[in-house]
DNA sequence: CACTTGACCTGTCCGC
DNA sequence: TGCGGACAGGTCAAGT
């Protein structure tokens, strides 16, 4: 689930802790998420010190001064979490970061000091104790820890050279930002255009006409326009597709203000949960009124997704 | 080419 | 209580 806010919130959590941490070692048992080889890893990822920590689209870049970056994109259930060391005075020899093999597994003395990272650490009964059996990939940064916890392995992560990144599928199609500055209304319309004779919110879902937007946002910002989700794109008016350009970047800035949604176990880097769903106006609210006309909320499925609408606002219009 | 559906995963929830 | 099946959704591959 973690779409644009949630990434966005993550990434704003890490670029507060990660810049001048150096990586000591790496852990995972992952090879399908974590492909890249044990060379690649010990030569630009052991060592390395981290620069900066960007988003584009769904996806967080940590950029290293060895001119690789991490690659990670969470999908639909992974977490990326910081837990600092609670006394750093209180260090324990790091054995494993001196043998080189980072694939020891849960019950070496590596992951008992993991252990010891959680405890104690303020987050919610959501984040409980890392590592927990959905833990994939834990960076031991010295004074703290790395976690990245993915129960549907649908995540994934990658060491690459920083400068190959524009040159990867993903982002030589992926389509613009939509909270950037410099993203009008007229863009927006252009790139809907593309798809006429699609329901507008399998377009808004389409990482290649728009970046960021997932299930969540497509619902509240299709509910905001007023807007039936199968409308086809060749039946919206001029003024809607302002409208709902209006609703989509209001949307997802609202989430970013609120941390994000939280539906099952999205947390940021500090293993918070985020609280946009309180203020949600349709996801997850089937059965309850319409704020604006008392009408039930009603779920369906659209774009093979469930997908929430006040059947009184948004009426399907040809 | 335009567009839709299924696969990838695993935990949770529902009905029997 | 246990069990089978539906469901959750981001993205890519395969299908229509």
């Amino acid at each position: 689930m973690p779409e644009l806010p949630e990434v966005e919130t993550v990434r704003r959590g890490l670029s507060g802790l990660l810049p001048g941490k150096k990586v000591l070692n790496v852990w995972h048992d992952w090879p399908r998420g974590f492909p890249n080889s044990d060379e690649d890893v010990r030569a630009f990822l052991i060592g390395a010190n981290i620069v900066e920590v960007k988003r584009r689209a769904k996806v967080l870049l940590i950029g290293l001064d060895t001119g690789y970056s991490l690659i990670i994109h969470l999908k639909m259930t992974g977490q990326l979490v910081y837990v600092g060391k609670p006394d750093s005075s209180a260090s324990s020899p790091r054995s494993s970061a001196k043998t080189g093999d980072r694939r020891q597994m849960p019950g070496d003395t590596a992951s008992q000091e993991v252990e010891r990272f959680g405890a104690g650490h303020p987050s919610d009964s959501l984040l409980g104790k890392l590592p927990d059996k959905s833990t994939r990939v834990v960076f031991d940064l010295g004074d703290a820890r790395l976690f990245f916890n993915d129960q549907r392995k649908f995540g994934w992560v990658r060491l690459l050279p920083t400068a190959e990144i524009p040159n990867i599928d993903f982002f030589k199609t992926v389509g613009p930002e939509p909270l950037a500055a410099d993203f009008t209304a007229n863009d927006f319309a252009q790139r809907l255009v593309r798809r006429p004779k699609s329901g507008i919110k399998a377009v808004l879902l389409d990482q290649t006409i728009i970046a960021g937007v997932g299930n969540i946002y497509a619902d509240e910002a299709l509910y905001a326009a007023k807007i039936h989700p199968a409308t086809l794109v060749k039946d919206l008016s001029k003024a809607k597709m302002q409208k709902l350009y209006e609703s989509v970047r209001q949307v997802l800035t609202a989430s970013i203000e609120k941390g994000g949604s939280t539906d099952r176990n999205y947390v940021d880097a500090e293993g918070r949960r985020g609280a946009y769903l309180d203020f949600a106006k349709v996801f997850r609210k089937q059965g309850q009124p319409c704020h604006r006309c008392g009408t039930p909320i009603v779920k369906i499925r659209v774009a093979g997704r469930g997908t929430h609408i006040c059947p009184h606002c948004q009426k399907l219009v040809s």
